[in-house]
Parts: C-alpha cells; structure tokens; sequence
RNA sequence: GGAGAGGUGGCAGAGCGGUUGAAUGCGGCGGCCUCGAAAGUCGUUUCCCGACGUGUCGGGACGGGGGUUCGAAUCCCUCCCUCUCCGCCA
C-alpha cells in the first residue's frame, strides 16, 4: 500500500513512479476522494466534540436533578446528522481504498524503466556452462528412465502439472531442502520457521497476493483459506499488527514450505516436466529491516540465495528486473537463473525483492525507534533460497554422465546418503 | 462438530451506561539515593485520523463489524479467536 498523506504531498513523483510499472493513472480520482473525505471528517468531527460536550453537560443536570430534555432533544438532531456524515465517509474511504489497494510499490531509483521482460538488466554471472563430450538428455527424459519422477502416477491421483518423486528422487528432493535450510541457519544466521500452509484473507493481502493474484492462488471454500504460494505469505504475517523495538531488527528467518500455484492459462512455453508445476518445494529467506539499511539487506540476501548455487557448483547468472517486470509490491527485484545444458536454457530458481514499506504497510508492521520512540513502518524483503523443482531440472542435467546416471556432488552426500543415482528398481 | 468460560494498555488484571485512554501490580524509561549496584522513592510510559503557526487543539479506538442510547469498555445482535470438557481423528 503506498502512502496517501506522500501523494497528496507529491503526486508528480508518484504519477511518474507508477507509469514506470505500467499502472492506471486514477491519482486524479484518487486526490479527489481524498479532499471529500478530509472535509466530512472535519465536520463530523466538529459534530462530535459538540456532542461530547453537551452529553458532559447533561450528565451534570442529572446528577443535580435538573431537566436536561431540550438539551438530549438538540442532540438527537446532531446525532442524526453524524451518522449521515459517517455514513458518507464510510462509503468515500470504500472508493478510496479500492483505487489504493490496486496501486502497486514505486520502483527504487536504481531499477530500469522498462516494459517487459526483454529491459532486464544483467548484473553477473557465477562460474561458466559445463562442457560435455556425450549428447545431453533434459531432466524429464533422465528422470523418467531412472525412474525418480512419475509424473503419469501424479496426474492420475491430481491432475497434470502435479509432481510425484520415487526412491532416489525423492530423498534428493528431501536433500536440496535439509541442505538450504540448514545453509541458511548455520552460515547466515537465519531462524528456521516451519509456518502454516494456508493462510487467510488478511494475511495474503498484507503481502499483497491479495485482491490482484486471487485467481492465481488454490482456495479452500469451505474455510475460505488460501493454500499458499510460497512461504513469504505466512512468515511475512508473523508480524502483522505489530510494533517491533528497533533493537529486535533485522529479523532473518528462513521457512520451507510446499507451495501451490493454480499457473492458470501458461500452458505452451516453458512448461516441460518440472520447469512450471503447480505444486513445489521452496525454502524461502524473510528479512525485516529499518529503512535506511533494506538495500544493504538487499545485496545479502542475494548473495545468500546465489550461495546455494556456487555450493552446488551450478552455474548461473543474476539479472535486475526493469519496472514493468517487477511484481506487484517489490521495488527491486533480481532474479536467479541456474543453467540447465540439457535444456539449453536459463532457469529462474530465486526472486529476490525489496518491499520496502509497501507491505508493512498492508499488514501494518511497524517498529519504534530508539532515537526518538516515534513509530514507523519496517522494510520488508525476501528471498527464495531457491526453489527446488528448477533446481532439480538444473542438477540433473549438469550433473548427468554418459550412462544415464547422475552423480551426487560431496556437499549434498550426507544428505543424501548417495553418491550416484542409478535406475530405480 | 457439541457444551461452557473468556477476549481490556508490553504483560497480569480491575472496571460492567455519564471527564475511564482506562484503577492496581509487574515490566520499561528518567530523576533522587549509592563509590557502584540492588532495595527504596518520586515522576513517566498506547496508537490512528483531522486542522492549523509542528506543537497544540479536536475526533476515534477496550478482538472485528453492526445495533440500542443524549451518552457504550460497560446493554443487545453477529462474526472471529483463545481456553476447558465431550465427540471425531493423523
């Protein structure tokens, strides 16, 4: 949620930051509403303090014994007319917070003014594409004939797009998961958090899900619970409705969570084997900072997330999205792209974004400063730390050999309890 | 799912129609005391909205929403959550 009281202030740099993410331009309705809203709230609050006053004065009557009816009559009158004033206010703040809640975050200065996918800016790269002297297979065609992935079985008892590990495969899966998480704790000093899978209205609003994705996420009718797209949304709400001492910040916690995605109508491009599912495992990187230091906690946590990969010995590379491809709430965002030789192409395995305020603002996390114990809202930011089916896509063929099995790298063996995986009986 | 109890400030816990933003205790912060600390003692300690001289004034908030009333933390309705017991169940 961005900020009213800022665009009232300086609507020129919000118009100009909202362009930039490709987003209507309602500020004109918007300041409008806001005007009607301050002008009843003014009167209705002139209403009231001559309410207030007037009840005080007939409390003393009755207390004295005196006849307080004209006065209860008057107030009759004016009460009548505050709840017609409330009752405008309440309907002017429902326009006005339609518009507000559709309002994505104002990208950072740093971030490229961009329409699409094609404006992403490369930052770097890690390591080079592996060489290899046999023809390569793509993971669904080595994972099948080791026999580690079912997607037929998976289809049969959910649907398509619905993976299903076996022997070999599904310990490797449980591997990648136990590795990041314990990386993260040990080496980067993150709390682990075992969260929730569904989550609530309030909760996939203040993360911001809520009310533009509702059609991409799985929901529970009966409960009115969303299954959750990735463990940001229950870990992010951990703090909702909170004011946190500046000495508790920055919080770091890490959570694996399975994660669901409806991925409605992206059937065609990219969508072999397990490179777009709509159930996954993810272990995700949730920081909370001050202001001045969330793009400082930025850069870590990126580095964080592309560490996994460098222990893996994967090669990837880091590109910063432009303003149109950022998502709703971020105002930065690199993405992770591991290499896959067997596909010949770049995966996104991590998002790693800024919210600044905006979230904060939506799930009303806020902290006191020590300085001045004044309030304001934290910086909120994540990471995945990665997501393990692009991963597995990533792995498998890097890690292939010229018999069809693949071989296990020494970091990932206590793991797994395997050095090579071969065709599962 | 059924029955009962309850949701008040950072925490505990009063208040149950009329200066109650809210007693009291604990915790926190500041002063005094002390070489220093503890103890003691005095003071202080919520957030949101609006207006303007930015500090003051006004309004609002006692789980959420609605109602009754001149006036609601207090009465009524409804939803949510927590606890206890019963039932069901991995």
């Amino acid at each position: 949620m961005l900020d009213i009281k800022q665009i009232r202030q300086d609507p020129e740099r919000f118009k100009v930051g909202l362009d930039a993410k490709n987003s209507g331009d309602e500020l004109d309705t918007l300041l409008n509403l806001d005007q009607k809203r301050r002008e009843a709230v003014t009167r209705s609050d002139e209403l009231k303090a001559l309410r207030n006053r007037v009840s005080g004065e007939i409390a003393q009557l009755k207390k004295n014994k005196q006849a307080a009816d004209d006065k209860i009559q008057e107030m009759k009158q004016v009460g009548a007319q505050i709840k017609t004033l409330d009752e405008e206010i309440r309907q002017v703040e429902e326009q006005l917070d339609a518009i507000m809640i559709t309002l994505p975050n104002l990208p950072h200065e740093t971030v490229k003014i961009g329409e699409s996918e094609e404006d992403n800016v490369f930052v770097r790269e890690w390591g080079k594409k592996p060489t290899f002297d046999f023809p390569l297979i793509d993971h669904l065609d080595l994972a099948e004939a080791l026999g580690i992935l079912d997607f037929h079985s998976a289809a049969k008892i959910s649907g398509s797009g619905f993976p299903l590990y076996k022997g070999a495969g599904a310990k490797l899966e449980r591997a990648f998961i136990n590795f990041m998480l314990d990386f993260h704790v040990e080496k980067h000093g993150y709390q682990e958090i075992f969260p929730p899978f569904l989550a609530n209205r309030k909760s996939t609003f203040g993360t911001g899900q809520l009310p533009k994705l509702e059609d991409d996420m799985y929901l529970d009718n009966t409960d009115d619970l969303f299954l959750i797209p990735t463990a940001e949304v229950p870990v992010t709400n951990i703090h909702r409705d909170e004011i946190l001492a500046e000495s508790q910040l920055p919080i770091k916690y890490t959570a694996y969570s399975a994660c669901f995605r409806r991925e409605a109508g992206s059937y065609g491009k990219d969508t072999r084997g397990l490179s777009r599912v709509h159930q996954f495992n993810k272990v995700e990187m949730v920081r909370f900072t001050v202001p001045e230091t969330s793009y400082e906690a930025h850069e870590a946590l990126l580095k964080d997330a592309e560490e996994i990969l460098q222990a893996l010995n994967l090669h990837y590379r880091v590109v910063s999205l432009c303003s149109g491809d950022l998502s709703f709430a971020a105002a930065k965002c690199y993405d992770i792209e591991v290499w896959a030789p067997g596909s010949e192409k770049y995966f996104e395995v991590s998002s790693v974004s800024n919210f600044t305020d905006f979230q904060a603002r939506r799930a009303n996390i806020r902290y006191r400063r020590t300085s001045d114990k004044k309030v304001s809202y934290v910086h909120t930011l994540n990471g995945s730390g990665v997501a393990t089916p692009r991963l597995m896509i990533a792995f498998l063929e890097t890690y292939q050999t010229d018999e069809g099995t693949i071989i296990i790298p020494e970091i990932l063996q206590p793991y797994t309890g395997f050095n090579i995986i071969k065709t599962q009986p």
